[in-house]
DNA sequence: CGGTAGCTTGATCGGTATCAAACCGTGTGG
DNA sequence: CCACACGGTTTGATACCGATCAAGCTACCG
């Protein structure tokens, strides 16, 4: 069901550009920030841009993990599903994430673009001899692999533990958050996911999101100018929610 | 209520014999195991071996984080916690695991030891010293903090959308594979941890947890001779009910 | 023994899922 | 320009899984 949307790997996904990194203007936000101006070169030699439309996988659970991804711009949606075919979305990408890489060999979710999607395409086995000419990017990656993981506790104690307002509250936060970092305004949020990939980021369903956010919005919280465009109201009230007080 | 039981960390913690890491029965196990038998010696000038009671705490959340730890033996609660009490289980550590690392300076989340502990502690910036000297050191790191948030996904995915008998089962199983690495029995799965930290790690209530292992039994997929002793008769039935089949 | 912490079992409740239908916005073809 | 189709969203009615409330039970320990 699912899989019908699967279009080939790589089929469609276009290359582009073959950029100066050492203009790229997300580079801060990167794994390239641990090299400087004149280092940056050696990414340049290895690195494809790659662009994915709506729908396109950039890898596949269980697909040998050859390639490793910069995200540069959009969004991208990692998952994973049970046979029957509830899946639990684990985290959205955008520009400055890193995903794909793996200890195992094989990428262990599904890695779908949701919006258009740039990306920095690096082979992992030219990525892994780039670090060890370079350990500060090693140290880097390292750094991000732990901030991932911490990340991955907070979704774990929102998972397990928290109710759907604060679940949605947690969310909004989120996503005002890194649209602040990446330059873009805290306020309106806008969600490029469908409510049902909400639901599957937040253990729940997609007629709960629908209703808690009406919810939030009855409370004067939020305003929902439009279903993808969420206007903090009261971003103090939204944090406790969030946390739960 | 919980934080009334945190003994000053590493107060009651008892430094042990300053081993000799070259004969360290579970190197294979951890990071330990990038290095040779000759270069071993420069973690054991930088290793303290620590011993905890049950309660006793390697770490709390939001304290800085100068130490990292090497579990090497027992059963180590890593959780985190909302005002109102609820708490989420992010994890139990034991011999091999590595924990404590952060990228923000600052621990993530509390780790309490559930049953004597035997632990390695570095300082972070010792051992970080340690990386700039031995790089496959830093590529252990990074595989295992891959392979760890590889498997904090696949804990998204239990917490937001397995049902509580499909929970009870992955967990059993996972017990029990981690009992087979480290060289104990499949079965009986011994479970360290009490029925509040497994409901706390599913994300169930601890009346939920016990009614399901006396489905489990009942059906006579488990048996369970013991409160903290479950056989497993069934181990391919268990396996397609944790899978959702 | 008696006290206590942890576990089990029973009865009931409630938050979220499920089932169902209407609504909305956007793109398409006539 | 309109009619319509379609994917996504909202809203309503009802069901149910797991939470909550409430007793007992068990094992261990002083």
């Amino acid at each position: 069901m699912v899989k019908e949307n699967i279009s080939n790997t790589a089929a469609g996904a276009k290359p582009v550009t073959k950029g100066a990194c050492k203009h790229c203007e997300i580079r801060h936000l990167t794994f390239c920030s641990a090299l400087d101006d004149r280092e940056i070169s050696a990414v340049e030699e290895i690195v494809d841009h790659v662009r994915y439309q709506p729908q396109q996988y950039l890898f596949h659970e269980m697909d040998e993990s050859n390639d490793v991804f910069n995200v540069t711009m959009g969004t991208v949606k990692l998952y994973k599903g049970l046979p029957d075919g509830r899946t639990q979305v684990t985290g959205f990408a955008s520009a400055g994430d890193f995903i794909g890489f793996s200890s195992r060999g094989e990428y262990n979710v599904e890695a779908e673009a949701i919006t258009p999607v740039d990306a920095c395409r690096f082979s992992r086995k030219r990525l892994v001899g780039l670090m060890e000419h370079y350990p500060k990017l090693e140290r880097m990656l390292l750094n991000m692999a732990a901030s991932e993981l911490e990340a991955a506790q907070d979704q774990m104690l929102l998972l397990g533990r928290k109710t759907a307002q604060e679940k949605l509250a947690t969310f909004l936060l989120m996503l005002s958050r890194r649209a602040a970092r990446l330059g873009m305004p805290a306020s309106p949020v806008i969600l490029p996911m469908t409510r049902t990939d909400i639901g599957d980021y937040l253990g729940l369903t997609i007629e709960t999101v629908s209703r808690t956010m009406a919810g939030l919005k009855k409370a004067g919280i939020i305003d929902l100018p439009r279903s993808h465009e969420v206007v903090l109201r009261n971003r103090e009230g939204l944090e406790e929610i969030a946390e739960g007080m």
